[in-house]
DNA sequence: CTAGAAACCACTTTTTCCCACTTGTGCACA
DNA sequence: TGTGCACAAGTGGGAAAAAGTGGTTTCTAG
């Protein structure tokens, strides 16, 4: 199974195109042959995801099922499945990032693109860094974190 | 099964009409011939709903065989069966917004049209952002949300 | 008779695909 | 260990095709 790890830092030209970097590249086609989902998350640091499509695809049943009488639920659904887009690389390796996703990431010329396991997460570079040097955990600690050992 | 995702940004001309996406539009023809219905929502962010007519079907027997006794299931009934609006594209892949529903939504020059798995909503674009910049994410999270890893 | 909607057609803009150039990296050989 | 060569990766632009837009005319219903 696919399993995306490090950062790389990449640039998206003024088309909105962006070069998947090689090694990656070379992750996505053998885990779905290239055919990549990209979408919004719904946390409040901002950033896209980039799956696999079967990976995807489990993600978008479990959501599109949820009951949506409540007002998160619809949150997460319109965020989720409405920024979701289907994509495929061009003859370079190239995807091609949707305006909608552009806007919700503040994605410009400069990105991250971060490996986490299944996925990926695409930053705008300065909000990545800007996430890192914030970043702390004043927050409770839910107890299936407690019990990890780094 | 007709699959909607993404979102995408579309103007109305001044005559009401509006051009569907090449390629929603696609998917709207091979899930329904083109044969869609629009309706109203029933929540508090109004927007319209786009079905294709066999999903249309299914949802409309659902909701006319609610028992109606109760105030909140008669409005669901009024507005979602009172503003259904059985629509075929034009020549050029263009539907035509009946004017109760252009109020019903604040329909006006910039819509969004957003993919919500066998539905699509529509939204003036102002109120979308506004919807989404709204961060009130504190209301209670039903369990089998809480659940989910994205 | 009038107003609004539908069909049609022509024009403009956007998107997509492809090709060529530049940059970077790694390897071999001096 | 340094230099250069060769191949791979990344970047940019342009042309063809597709999509979107706007207006005019015809039809229909009130």
């Amino acid at each position: 199974m696919s399993n995306f790890l490090g950062s790389h830092a990449i640039n998206m030209d003024a088309k909105g195109r962006l070069a998947i970097p090689a090694k990656v590249r070379e992750i996505l086609m053998q885990a779905c042959g290239g055919r990549i989902v990209l979408t919004a998350n719904a946390d409040e640091e901002r950033c896209v995801l980039v799956y696999p499509e079967p990976e995807w695809e489990i993600l978008r049943v479990k959501i599109e099922d949820l009951p949506n009488m409540k007002k998160p639920v619809r949150r997460l659904q319109r965020l989720v499945l409405g920024n979701a887009a289907p994509m495929e690389m061009d003859s370079a390796g190239r995807i091609l990032v949707p305006p909608t996703l552009r806007r919700h990431a503040n994605l410009e010329k400069k990105l991250m693109l971060v490996g986490q396991g299944k996925k990926l997460e695409l930053w705008s570079e300065e909000r990545w860094f800007e996430w890192l040097d914030e970043t702390s955990c004043d927050e409770d600690i839910p107890p299936e974190m407690e019990a990890l050992s780094l």
